[in-house]
DNA sequence: GATTGAGTGTTGGCTCGACCAACATAGCCG
DNA sequence: CGGCTATGTTGGTCGAGCCAACACTCAATC
């Protein structure tokens, strides 16, 4: 349970500032997220959450394919698929095409648990967004969508060294 | 210099939810935030960018109170404050009146250093909010204050053991 | 057919920011 | 004086994001 200590003060130079904005809601968010997933009883984390979530809307995948899917790295792929196969939550069987695959595929306890983590996740929205009207809540996740379009046109002129 | 490995699909389930999106867009913002800081050189990061601004607003401080106003706890401001005085940006200097306290002092040389980091850190803003107009900019950030203005705000109705 | 090269899963490690606990010391206040 | 709090420091933990190296399998190329 991480206690929540904002600053005290502000600074002034730093208040204002996009980045600094995102940092403190980015931070507000994944502690009631922290919270809201412990309070979920098994020890399942964010990692879990994005995993089930893949493997109900993409049907049966290999790790790697998860991993690249989800932005999840290969080697916490592996990490937490074991948990949530201890979990009895998903099995690991093996590709018989590609011997060095295994094909993963979510069990009926881990959709079940799926969607009590997504209640759960569901009820953090409300909490995140409950100081805005529902207009402005559109407006912030337009806005916030608008500005990850950029995402991948980085190349702006900050590589001296190719 | 981190890699940028966001998911190649997306999940239905949470592509729109604003925690996730809060969180790709924390992740952009603190992996520029973290390109620029290495580029500037030092191994300074955010912490060290933090406790510099504050000594500069606020003038001398125990670093207890740098603690508090900062955020930062009380352990990692002696980590920090020890790597900006081995580098000459900060000064620790006993409290006459109550030993066991550290008066802490930015430098002259801290406050150049703090001007660099100024501009890399405004240079960043420009880089996230690069896709929204003026308007959108404005918008964006007084949404992310009003958002966080519930910060406090937070006894809802999920402790069943207190 | 044997040799390369790419893809896969796993292990083990690292960084950062955010925490927390314990301790010795210093000051305060009863 | 004895307790109490505050301070700085040490030494951890954790989650999320990474990266490197290895063993293995498969496909393509020589």
């Amino acid at each position: 349970m991480p206690m929540h200590h904002p600053p005290s003060r502000t600074l002034a130079r730093v208040e204002d500032r996009p980045t600094w904005l995102i940092s403190r809601n980015f931070q507000r968010s994944s502690g009631l997220l922290a919270a809201a997933f412990e309070s979920a009883g098994d020890g399942l984390r964010s990692y879990h959450y994005r995993l089930l979530a893949a493997l109900d809307e993409w049907g049966p995948a290999s790790q790697a394919d998860l991993g690249r899917g989800t932005g999840i790295d290969r080697s916490d792929v592996t990490a937490a698929l074991s948990e949530l196969e201890s979990r009895r939550l998903v099995k690991r069987s093996v590709d018989p095409a590609h011997k060095r695959r295994n094909i993963v595929t979510i069990t009926p306890a881990g959709v079940e648990r799926l969607l009590e983590l997504d209640a759960i996740v569901d009820d953090v929205q409300e909490q995140v967004l409950k100081p805005l009207t529902v207009a402005q809540r559109r407006q912030f996740i337009a806005l916030m969508v608008k500005v990850l379009a950029a995402e991948d046109e980085s190349l702006t002129s900050a590589a001296p060294n190719p």
